[in-house]
DNA sequence: ACATAAGCGAGACGGTACGTCTCGTCTTCTG
DNA sequence: CAGAAGACGAGACGTACCGTCTCGCTTATGT
């Protein structure tokens, strides 16, 4: 068979999602609009729909591209230490001005079970999957006490979100630290 | 000086509620909108919108009245068994037809930073801050291990909610026993 | 029998009426409301519906009281004078400040079968009523051509509200004696 | 350069203005709403807002369409003749059930002076242009007596208008040969 | 004199329609 | 044939008024 006709043009899909980026931030997922993505990226309301079938879709895109793949999971043999370095970008992303997107996002998975499963499935999963072995290794290495495995690769996170987006408590610098010494101590014993 | 012309119909504020409820859980945040609340309420529309500013206003409103305010905090003396309570209400809820409502309105929440701050005054932070003592008294009387108590007295809500909202992993129904059993554990030296 | 409880007030009416006539004019009759009525005579909206049972009623009594009334026929014994006189006051109200109005509640005859039925009974009628017997005595006494009375007792009214009302030709200050001139010739023969 | 996007689809302001006639004619212009005017034709309301910025210049513009331009102007050489078929021709008109939308489009156009402008050029203003010339013929000719060629060239259409849309008289059979005797004499001299 | 009953300002009520907005699809022309 | 432009049917948005209905007064009258 083989394509016939014209190719799609891959600065098409970069001015789409960047155009929703901005947006995100300047007016919150609910004020955003695809004619509105469409008219910043100077582009067809059609050539956005060929791309993505759904406003969820070209979010959850956007999202990803843009802020979420950017979180570094580091490897330095130091299981506490690497906790700690994740959930220091998390909060500061949480706390900065990517945070106001994040809330707007976070805050939209929450109300629309369709976009936190995809989002949950393509972005989430993959941290927590990369986690988990980890804190196995650690668990029988004896650097962190043995415990609910699934319940400990989360609780991190549970806790940054928990307080960002519901409780409201302040998101202080030593937060990463305090999570990592109550739920991963040393095992000094 | 005193009020003057008709006085609302407290019935008129039910009925809408009601229906906002009813309608939430039929249909979903998202495709509730305020004609139908109107409809279903046998009301007009701007009577509706005489009383809440928007569709949030009134899901928030609706949510408080119905959902939350249900969740009894049991004081047995075992503080063990009081936060597995405790988390087993918020569980239903989150799992339940409420749960779909419940995830409306905390995205609700974390796109207004008021409204979040009134909501967790008065429903979340009433809990924590009634569980708190409970938690100091508890690990004095060496019920369980001594530590943060202002990260542990959020845990398992914490917990709760990022599994519900965000990660969308299974709420299943040992889920607050084991958080228990992972975060207060029996003293056992 | 006789009546019993509070009487009505009549500076009510008044300032009803006033307030009806003003935004007559500041608004013309399409954007005129009962609501606004009441709102700027300070009065309840129940206290304008005891009074008048539509924007209609209350619009051709305000016109009636205000406007209409105030158009003088004149018996100088002179038929062709009276004639003259009777037209130029109609078309100085249909070109001036008056005039808008008169467009206005014209403009809502035309469309509104009601309204043009009681309006043309109430105050119309009464011009014709009175101007058609003089007519008459004055083919009689020779003064014009004999003629088909009907159409000549309108034909001056006619041919002002067509100009101003329809065809938008101008209303110039010796339109009522060329209408004379034209229609009511003096009989030399 | 020429068009870009989608063109608009005539078939849809046929659609749009036979709804809007079907509405006048069944249910008068106050009870005529775009809203049904829409469901009616089948069509988004944003579609009849497209074209039209208002109730008014829609109904305008149907009347225009459908009715005023279907009135032929014979030429029969005999001047008395031709007015009385036009003439009869808008009585017909403005008795019969296009009447009713005659009456609320000459309701508009008293409000409205550009409305009215247009209008009167585009379509009154053209009967009496073709009518006026003729008019001169013939007193050249001592067909009818010499006069005020102006007022002559309207007094036919203002009487009948009058009757219709102010005076409320009826509009019998035999007016508009009232109407030529009486204005347009035969010269027997 | 004082209950009775209507008048009154205020404004809530169930509705209808407004004119605007966005959705996701569709049609046309241009490159 | 992709893409931009934008028309299209659908339907919710929040506003403005409609005409009716309470409220808590205020004002006469008629017993």
């Amino acid at each position: 068979m083989g394509r016939v006709g014209r190719p799609r043009d891959p600065h098409v899909d970069e001015a789409i999602l960047s155009a929703a980026v901005d947006l995100l931030i300047e007016e919150g997922f609910a004020r955003l609009s695809i004619e509105g993505v469409a008219a910043r990226a100077g582009v067809g309301k059609a050539t956005v729909y060929r791309r993505w079938e759904s406003k969820t879709a070209l979010v959850v895109d956007a999202i990803k591209e843009r802020l979420v793949s950017s979180i570094e999971i580091p490897e330095t043999g130091d299981f506490r230490a690497d906790v700690e370095a994740v959930l220091t970008q998390i909060l500061v992303r949480l706390r900065g001005m990517e945070g106001q997107v994040w809330r707007a996002v976070v805050g939209e998975l929450v109300k629309n079970e369709e976009l936190a499963h995809v989002f949950s499935q393509r972005s989430m999963a993959s941290g927590r999957a990369e986690m988990r072995p980890r804190l196995e290794a650690a668990m029988e290495r004896g650097d962190v006490p043995p415990g609910d495995v699934e319940l400990l690769s989360d609780v991190g996170v549970a806790v940054l979100h928990h307080r960002a987006l519901i409780s409201g408590e302040p998101l202080d610098d030593d937060l990463p630290a305090r999570i990592v010494n109550q739920f991963f101590p040393r095992e000094t014993r």
